[in-house]
DNA sequence: GACCAATGTTGGTTGCGCCAACTATAAGCA
DNA sequence: TGCTTATAGTTGGCGCAACCAACATTGGTC
């Protein structure tokens, strides 16, 4: 975007869709900028968190828990793991799968991202007191879970036909 | 995303900006797919709204009161002539500039539009009550507003060197 | 008339979110 | 035991939105 100043028209401006993407896109715009100065992006500390939050993983299951396509998950590891900030090594249990693991170095990398991330929070934020900055995620929460309770409303599917 | 199923992170989940930005990707594929029913996209909308709410304009006004981009527009409206939903003639006042005008047609397209998108705004918020959404889009007003007269940090300009 | 600004246009690039296809291994079941 | 199905990693691709740079043309200004 980065356009504009010249008011947009009264049906977008009123539209939430457009409202949240148009806040998603700034949040978005901070977020990347705050991490490229560490030449990292949003998947990767997606990854290192998950690391760290639940150790080695497969790519598999890796992507289940972040969300992020089996694809995007080898390409990120690639990076990750030529920067020396995670391992991939052979699961020797399961021969299909490469155990990725966070290294000292990975873990010292996700703590500064941590700290560039929670600045960024309160910049995207400014505005609200912490009060309904709590209304304000709570309500983005709901949303969120209901979207995500009600499926895609894909038309009906019927028993597969042999 | 379409993935997950098996609980991110928390740092991951707290996170106000992956929130927004969760919820913004699917409202816009909640937007993307009751457009793609009429063959639009995001921008056709955009540049038809702007269109009628101020009249015949150049391509260069409707990038800056959308926030599209001037190579865009052009695309846009390229997609848009063919389709007769807009006409593009020389402007005689400005050789440098081309008026683009809604047809009938397009007028007509947007209303359809518009229905579409106003029951995509009701299957978003389908989770808050009537209050609640107020409550929410005036939140997320703040917070756009905010970020807007924040400029975006850049590192203080020393008066350019000749 | 020389300069700078705006306009339309072309032709890129990037990141993110996807999907299809293939190979290898593992697990389930007849 | 074999056959089948499912899972894992990998490659290569697609589309879209959001940009940017460069260029020719035209307008305004000094």
């Amino acid at each position: 975007m980065e356009n504009a100043e010249e008011t947009a028209p009264r049906r977008l401006r009123a539209l939430p869709s457009r409202l949240i993407n148009h806040v998603a896109m700034s949040a978005n715009r901070l977020v990347d900028r705050a991490l490229a100065t560490t030449g990292s992006r949003r998947y990767d500390y997606a990854l290192l968190a998950a690391l760290e939050e639940f150790g080695p993983a497969s790519q598999a299951a890796l992507g289940r828990r972040t969300g992020i396509d089996r694809s995007d998950v080898v390409a990120t590891v690639n990076e990750l793991s030529a920067r020396g900030l995670v391992e991939r090594s052979p699961d020797p249990a399961d021969r299909r799968r490469n155990v990725i693991t966070v290294t000292a170095a990975g873990i010292s990398h996700l703590a500064l991202l941590d700290r560039l991330l929670s600045e960024v929070q309160d910049a995207l934020l400014a505005s609200l007191t912490t009060a309904e900055r709590e209304q304000f995620v709570g309500l983005l929460t709901r949303v969120a879970d209901g979207l995500a309770a009600s499926p895609p409303a894909r038309p009906p599917v019927h028993t597969p036909r042999p």
